[in-house]
DNA sequence: AAGTAATCCAACCGCATGAAC
DNA sequence: GGTTCATGCGGTTGGATTACT
């Protein structure tokens, strides 16, 4: 890196001489510099980096370290700019960046952590080590806002946060458990949540909040008195098979696959009131919480009889989702 | 198999901020 | 105090890939 600075410091030393002199009056060093920027201008390369060029920035890094990025990106005779070259490396040429599907870990903690600070990804990112801001941001755009265009809803409402909250982030903190029970039982048995599972998360803040984290919004599955009718339904509630390679799902199943009756037909009158409660935020009626409780009951009744889940076959079909849709509609 | 739509994500852009001059 | 530059952040875009018809 001093080798950086000292080879910046005569460019930076030469830009200084420029300022303060008028344009035309420049001496050899001034047209230098001028031609110079031209060039640079006229050969930027944009678009995709080539594997060459990684190669480059990557050897010049090692060397010289980080920082200073556009004279790093001339020094490295890199025809791009210096945000190009930083971004490059932040996004995906740094040795920490992790790769792959986000895990439901990182879901839940995204989600988490977006209810808390809102777009602040690089905030966010920084509890996730290894991920990049702009990593957790297509996370966001892709999966999240996409679901909630899918439902009409303003990511931002109130409705789409209370359906995250009391749907989504229960559902995903259910299925670390279950993903925890899966890979050891006697250690997901207790309450202190997954002990099993690969977990990314260092900083020692989040770390400790984690499991807290799915202990909230487990908490949501406060046991109810099922009705015979629930008791029946809820046999039947179509659920995940939970297990460690659902690890690159995403929130679609949380989305869609909620509760019908056996028949196959939905049973509108319990749906209508969940649906209601859970995108009106109706607080005076059934608590969203016992909506997706329904389903919660369901899986652990077909798990622990060992049955085939039918996570798919029952899931909710497009009329379900227009209904939904409907519900929020008319709310609007 | 071909055309089209949807999805994903790397890269770019504009703006804000702070440091150096 | 004004200007320039470097850096970082959040929003947006566009091309590659995948899914669907």
């Amino acid at each position: 890196m001093d080798n950086l600075r000292n080879i910046e410091v005569g460019l930076i030393q030469g830009q200084g001489q420029e300022r303060g002199r008028g344009r035309g009056e420049g001496d050899c060093t001034n047209d230098n510099e001028e031609i110079r920027e031209e060039d640079i201008v006229m050969d930027l390369r944009r678009g995709p980096w080539t594997v060459e060029e990684d190669f480059t920035l990557i050897n010049f890094i090692a060397h010289h370290g980080e920082g200073r990025w556009n004279s790093l990106a001339r020094c490295a005779g890199l025809k791009r700019t210096g945000k190009s070259c930083r971004l490059r490396w932040l996004n995906y040429l740094r040795p920490d960046v992790r790769r792959g599907n986000i895990t439901l870990e990182e879901q839940l903690l995204i989600l988490e952590l977006h209810s808390r600070w809102g777009n602040r990804w690089s905030k966010i990112a920084q509890h996730l080590p290894g991920r990049t801001d702009n990593e957790i941001k297509n996370y966001w755009r892709t999966r999240v806002q996409k679901h909630a265009k899918q439902l009409k809803c303003d990511v931002n409402s109130k409705q789409f946060k209370d359906t995250m909250k009391y749907l989504w982030m229960p559902r995903i903190a259910e299925r670390i458990q279950a993903a925890a029970a899966a890979s050891n039982p006697m250690a997901a048995s207790s309450s202190s949540g997954p002990t099993t599972t690969t977990t990314y998360i260092q900083n020692q803040e989040i770390q400790h909040q984690l499991p807290n984290m799915i202990n909230h919004h487990m908490s949501d599955y406060i046991p109810i008195q099922l009705t015979n009718i629930e008791k029946t339904n809820s046999l039947n509630y179509s659920t995940t098979s939970a297990s460690s390679d659902n690890y690159s799902s995403d929130l679609t199943d949380c989305c869609y696959n909620l509760p019908i009756n056996q028949s196959g037909n939905q049973d509108y009158t319990q749906v209508n009131q969940s649906t209601n409660q859970m995108c009106y935020g109706d607080q005076s009626t059934i608590n969203p919480t016992s909506y997706f409780h329904h389903g919660f009951q369901g899986f652990q009744e077909v798990d622990q009889q060992n049955m085939s889940t039918q996570w798919m076959d029952n899931s909710w079909n497009i009329e379900d989702v227009c209904f939904l849709q409907q519900q929020l509609n008319n709310d609007m």
